[in-house]
DNA sequence: AAATCGGGGTC
DNA sequence: GACCCAGATTT
């Protein structure tokens, strides 16, 4: 074990080589801390350095944010995915303000309690804004110790999240764990990189097991490979009166929180004839006065476990339908549309209306 | 312990 | 197409 020579060449390479600017760097206002690595959660740096710009700017403090409508803070995550985080951190932000009177608990305790905060999360900030002796377990960290420590143990295994856990506690700077914790992810991310890591100058290749084994490109090991679904969805948008009907997804599924139109899925690829739309009106809706229908295959999504491929299919309605105003519904204007978390696959559709439209 | 939850980048 | 990303929550 190389542990003390693992963090004294860390620390090395973060004082004497790393250069790797970000907005929150630095940063001991938990508010932001907390913000940025919830915006970072699964998500690479440069996507998610933008929407932490836009938040901060549109909610100073925590307060501004726990004040702020469900619906806006939606619109400014939209895009960003896994959108229970923005339900959580609304939610956090809301205890917080209410709980802690706006100021953000000091312990990881208390922390690790708030909801959409996990271990990673609360030991970033009380390392960061507390200086507390928290090791951070993230991607770069799993990758960096398997490599350096040649162990092959599964990361996503329960064994393999025990001994790393044990081992990132062991090799904290317990002095100084925000700049360790900061240093080890830069050094993930910018040197001991998942694809084409920069071996032949990397400042620990001598300390490195898997540099000297030649197995870099075989660790970190996970046992579990994800499989993905494909499916259909067909939307139709329903005009009446000048509006247009949307529905707010609160399924348990992808997108919840987030808007569409009438949605129907199917298990195999659908034709949308005149004939097949005329019976679908009728049977489920029980609409019968239509007119101007355009079908249009929509550009397929890609997700991460599943496919979205399908259809957009417009309709000009005589009247609102009776069936289309649940408690999820609404008939909008263009403009109220502007205001409202719309899917990719459902934005990508109404972008490319509006580039065709602009041709003419 | 396994399944879910997005969207974008890299190879 | 497969894998990964400053993971967390639910089942």
């Amino acid at each position: 074990m190389n542990g003390k020579k693992f963090t004294q060449f860390l620390l090395e390479w973060n004082k004497a080589l790393n250069n790797r600017p970000m907005p929150w760097k630095g940063e001991k206002d938990p508010y932001k801390v907390w913000l940025s690595e919830v915006i970072l959660q699964q998500t690479r740096v440069e996507q998610g350095w933008a929407y932490y710009e836009k938040f901060v700017k549109q909610y100073k403090d925590i307060k501004a944010l726990a004040k702020a409508s469900d619906e806006a803070v939606f619109k400014l995550w939209e895009g960003l995915g896994y959108y229970s985080r923005c339900k959580n951190l609304l939610f956090t932000a809301r205890t917080v303000a209410e709980k802690y009177n706006g100021v953000f608990p000091a312990s990881y305790e208390e922390i690790v309690q708030l909801k959409g905060i996990g271990p990673y999360t609360a030991s970033a900030i009380a390392s960061f804004c507390f200086n507390l002796p928290y090791a951070v377990i993230d991607g770069n960290v799993f990758r960096i110790l398997a490599r350096v420590f040649g162990i092959d143990t599964p990361i996503d295994s329960t064994a393999g999240k025990k001994q790393f856990k044990e081992l990132a506690e062991q090799l904290l700077d317990r002095e100084q764990p925000g700049i360790y914790n900061q240093a080890i992810m830069d050094f993930g991310a910018t040197v001991c990189k998942p694809a084409l890591p920069l071996c032949s100058s990397c400042h620990l290749n001598s300390i490195c097991a898997a540099f000297k084994n030649a197995t870099v490109s075989n660790l970190p090991v996970k046992e579990k490979t994800l499989q993905k679904k494909l499916r259909w969805f067909s939307y139709f948008i329903f005009h009446a009166n000048d509006t247009t009907f949307i529905h707010k997804r609160t399924a348990k599924d992808i997108w919840q929180n987030l808007f569409e139109f009438y949605l129907v899925e199917s298990d195999a690829a659908p034709s949308w004839t005149d004939d097949k739309v005329e019976t679908l009106l009728a049977t489920r809706l029980g609409i019968k006065q239509f007119s101007n229908v355009t079908v249009i295959t929509a550009l397929p999504q890609q997700l991460t476990h599943q496919t979205i491929k399908g259809y957009f299919i417009s309709i000009n309605l005589a009247e609102v339908p009776q069936v289309l105003s649940g408690a999820n519904d609404r008939w909008v204007t263009t403009e109220q549309m502007k205001n409202l978390p719309f899917p990719g696959f459902i934005n990508q559709h109404l972008q490319n209306k509006n580039i065709q439209a602009s041709l003419f």
